[in-house]
DNA sequence: CTGAGGATCCTG
DNA sequence: AGGATCCTCAGC
Protein backbone atom coordinates (compact mmCIF):
# COMPACT_ATOMS: atom_id res chain seq x y z
CA UNK A 1 0.00 0.00 0.00
CA UNK A 2 1.38 3.37 -0.98
CA UNK A 3 3.78 1.61 -3.48
CA UNK A 4 3.74 2.70 -7.18
CA UNK A 5 2.95 0.73 -9.70
CA UNK A 6 4.67 1.85 -12.91
CA UNK A 7 4.36 0.66 -16.65
CA UNK A 8 6.24 1.67 -19.74
CA UNK A 9 3.63 2.05 -22.41
CA UNK A 10 4.28 0.24 -26.03
CA UNK A 11 4.77 3.79 -27.12
CA UNK A 12 7.13 5.09 -24.36
CA UNK A 13 5.20 6.75 -22.29
CA UNK A 14 5.29 6.07 -18.55
CA UNK A 15 2.67 5.16 -16.37
CA UNK A 16 2.58 5.87 -12.02
CA UNK A 17 -0.53 4.86 -10.06
CA UNK A 18 -0.20 4.95 -6.31
CA UNK A 19 -1.15 1.49 -5.51
CA UNK A 20 -4.46 2.35 -2.90
CA UNK A 21 -6.69 -0.76 -2.89
CA UNK A 22 -5.90 -4.73 -2.83
CA UNK A 23 -7.06 -8.46 -2.08
CA UNK A 24 -4.84 -11.53 -0.94
CA UNK A 25 -5.33 -14.65 -2.43
CA UNK A 26 -3.81 -16.97 0.21
CA UNK A 27 -2.67 -20.99 0.32
CA UNK A 28 -5.79 -23.02 1.19
CA UNK A 29 -8.07 -20.25 -0.04
CA UNK A 30 -10.80 -21.47 -1.27
CA UNK A 31 -11.52 -18.10 -3.62
CA UNK A 32 -7.79 -18.34 -5.35
CA UNK A 33 -7.29 -19.37 -8.52
CA UNK A 34 -4.92 -21.86 -7.17
CA UNK A 35 -6.94 -23.62 -4.55
CA UNK A 36 -7.41 -26.79 -7.09
CA UNK A 37 -3.71 -26.69 -8.14
CA UNK A 38 -1.80 -25.53 -11.19
CA UNK A 39 -3.56 -24.88 -14.32
CA UNK A 40 -2.45 -23.41 -17.42
CA UNK A 41 -4.04 -20.21 -16.51
CA UNK A 42 -2.71 -20.06 -12.47
CA UNK A 43 0.72 -21.58 -13.24
CA UNK A 44 2.75 -18.62 -12.16
CA UNK A 45 1.17 -18.28 -9.11
CA UNK A 46 3.28 -20.95 -8.19
CA UNK A 47 6.44 -19.77 -9.00
CA UNK A 48 8.35 -17.27 -6.97
CA UNK A 49 7.74 -13.62 -5.67
CA UNK A 50 7.89 -10.53 -7.93
CA UNK A 51 6.54 -11.66 -10.77
CA UNK A 52 3.02 -10.27 -12.17
CA UNK A 53 -0.56 -12.60 -12.71
CA UNK A 54 -2.63 -11.44 -15.11
CA UNK A 55 -6.00 -13.47 -16.54
CA UNK A 56 -8.96 -12.59 -18.64
CA UNK A 57 -12.17 -12.61 -16.71
CA UNK A 58 -15.80 -12.09 -17.25
CA UNK A 59 -15.48 -11.77 -21.04
CA UNK A 60 -13.64 -8.95 -21.21
CA UNK A 61 -11.98 -7.86 -18.43
CA UNK A 62 -8.33 -8.58 -17.69
CA UNK A 63 -6.95 -8.41 -13.69
CA UNK A 64 -3.67 -7.74 -12.24
CA UNK A 65 -2.34 -9.33 -9.21
CA UNK A 66 1.36 -9.79 -7.93
CA UNK A 67 2.85 -13.39 -7.05
CA UNK A 68 4.20 -12.64 -3.43
CA UNK A 69 5.60 -15.63 -1.54
CA UNK A 70 8.32 -18.30 -2.16
CA UNK A 71 8.37 -20.39 -4.82
CA UNK A 72 6.20 -23.39 -5.04
CA UNK A 73 3.85 -21.26 -2.83
CA UNK A 74 0.52 -19.85 -4.41
CA UNK A 75 -0.21 -16.40 -3.57
CA UNK A 76 -0.73 -13.10 -4.91
CA UNK A 77 -1.83 -9.56 -4.34
CA UNK A 78 -4.71 -8.78 -6.63
CA UNK A 79 -4.02 -4.36 -7.32
CA UNK A 80 -7.93 -3.33 -7.31
CA UNK A 81 -7.58 0.52 -7.01
CA UNK A 82 -4.95 3.06 -8.01
CA UNK A 83 -4.40 6.89 -7.45
CA UNK A 84 -2.91 9.69 -9.64
CA UNK A 85 -4.03 7.65 -12.82
CA UNK A 86 -7.66 8.50 -14.03
CA UNK A 87 -9.91 5.76 -15.03
CA UNK A 88 -7.83 3.10 -12.40
CA UNK A 89 -10.33 2.37 -9.68
CA UNK A 90 -11.22 -1.26 -10.36
CA UNK A 91 -9.12 -3.73 -11.12
CA UNK A 92 -10.65 -4.04 -14.81
CA UNK A 93 -9.89 -0.14 -15.35
CA UNK A 94 -5.96 -0.65 -14.41
CA UNK A 95 -5.46 -3.11 -17.03
CA UNK A 96 -7.05 -0.92 -19.39
CA UNK A 97 -5.29 2.24 -17.83
CA UNK A 98 -1.49 0.57 -17.76
CA UNK A 99 -2.53 -1.73 -21.14
CA UNK A 100 -1.72 -4.60 -19.63
CA UNK A 101 -3.17 -8.44 -20.96
CA UNK A 102 -2.18 -11.81 -20.28
CA UNK A 103 0.93 -10.71 -22.75
CA UNK A 104 2.19 -9.39 -19.62
CA UNK A 105 1.33 -12.42 -17.10
CA UNK A 106 4.49 -13.93 -15.81
CA UNK A 107 7.44 -10.92 -16.04
CA UNK A 108 9.69 -9.79 -13.51
CA UNK A 109 8.64 -6.83 -11.78
CA UNK A 110 11.37 -6.29 -9.41
CA UNK A 111 13.18 -4.29 -12.53
CA UNK A 112 12.63 -1.64 -14.75
CA UNK A 113 14.04 -3.63 -17.64
CA UNK A 114 10.42 -5.46 -17.92
CA UNK A 115 8.33 -2.27 -18.66
CA UNK A 116 6.61 -2.89 -15.77
CA UNK A 117 7.55 -2.37 -12.01
CA UNK A 118 7.64 -1.94 -8.25
CA UNK A 119 8.67 1.77 -7.02
CA UNK A 120 8.66 1.92 -2.99
CA UNK A 121 6.06 4.07 -1.02
CA UNK A 122 3.92 3.76 2.16
CA UNK A 123 0.82 5.13 3.62
CA UNK A 124 0.71 9.07 4.67
CA UNK A 125 0.47 9.47 8.14
CA UNK A 126 -3.01 11.22 7.87
CA UNK A 127 -4.33 8.05 5.98
CA UNK A 128 -6.23 4.92 7.77
CA UNK A 129 -5.60 1.24 6.24
CA UNK A 130 -8.88 -0.03 5.93
CA UNK A 131 -10.20 -3.84 5.65
CA UNK A 132 -13.00 -5.74 4.47
CA UNK A 133 -14.14 -8.71 3.14
CA UNK A 134 -13.09 -9.36 -0.67
CA UNK A 135 -15.14 -8.12 -4.19
CA UNK A 136 -16.49 -10.70 -6.20
CA UNK A 137 -16.28 -13.78 -4.67
CA UNK A 138 -18.83 -16.33 -3.70
CA UNK A 139 -16.45 -18.31 -1.26
CA UNK A 140 -14.78 -17.21 1.62
CA UNK A 141 -16.56 -14.15 2.41
CA UNK A 142 -15.47 -14.19 6.42
CA UNK A 143 -12.18 -13.14 5.68
CA UNK A 144 -11.22 -9.42 5.91
CA UNK A 145 -8.59 -9.85 2.87
CA UNK A 146 -9.55 -6.62 1.17
CA UNK A 147 -7.29 -3.78 1.94
CA UNK A 148 -8.09 -0.10 0.80
CA UNK A 149 -6.74 3.45 1.94
CA UNK A 150 -10.16 5.09 3.79
CA UNK A 151 -11.22 8.04 1.32
CA UNK A 152 -8.78 7.70 -1.43
CA UNK A 153 -10.00 8.12 -5.09
CA UNK A 154 -9.23 5.15 -6.41
CA UNK A 155 -10.91 2.77 -3.98
CA UNK A 156 -13.80 1.29 -5.21
CA UNK A 157 -17.34 2.27 -4.27
CA UNK A 158 -18.97 -1.03 -3.01
CA UNK A 159 -21.25 -2.52 -0.63
CA UNK A 160 -18.15 -3.89 0.75
CA UNK A 161 -17.31 -0.72 2.72
CA UNK A 162 -19.66 -0.41 4.72
CA UNK A 163 -18.41 -3.73 6.64
CA UNK A 164 -14.80 -2.42 6.53
CA UNK A 165 -12.80 -1.23 9.71
CA UNK A 166 -9.82 0.47 10.30
CA UNK A 167 -6.80 -2.30 10.20
CA UNK A 168 -4.98 -0.94 13.34
CA UNK A 169 -8.12 -2.00 15.75
CA UNK A 170 -6.74 -5.68 15.29
C1' DC B 1 -16.98 -32.44 -25.54
C1' DT B 2 -20.03 -29.78 -22.62
C1' DG B 3 -21.89 -26.42 -19.49
C1' DA B 4 -21.58 -23.40 -15.68
C1' DG B 5 -19.48 -19.68 -13.63
C1' DG B 6 -16.37 -16.01 -13.24
C1' DA B 7 -10.91 -11.95 -8.21
C1' DT B 8 -15.76 -6.88 -13.60
C1' DC B 9 -18.03 -2.92 -15.22
C1' DC B 10 -21.72 -0.22 -17.16
C1' DT B 11 -26.49 1.06 -17.65
C1' DG B 12 -31.06 1.77 -16.02
C1' DA C 1 -31.04 -5.87 -11.38
C1' DG C 2 -29.28 -7.39 -15.66
C1' DG C 3 -26.37 -7.81 -19.72
C1' DA C 4 -21.99 -7.99 -22.25
C1' DT C 5 -18.84 -11.72 -23.82
C1' DC C 6 -15.58 -15.57 -23.81
C1' DC C 7 -12.20 -18.09 -21.33
C1' DT C 8 -11.31 -21.69 -18.04
C1' DC C 9 -11.93 -25.86 -15.78
C1' DA C 10 -14.31 -29.75 -13.88
C1' DG C 11 -16.93 -33.49 -15.08
C1' DC C 12 -18.35 -36.98 -18.01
Amino acid sequence: MGCWLCRRLPNGEVRRGRIVEVEAYMVGDPASHAFRGPTKRNRVMFGPAGVSYIYFTYGMHYCFNIVTEVDGTPTAILIRGLDNIENANGPGRICKALELTTEQSGIDITTRDSGLWVEHGIPNEDETIMVSPRIGISVAREHFWRFFINGSPGVTKNAMNKLARPLDEE
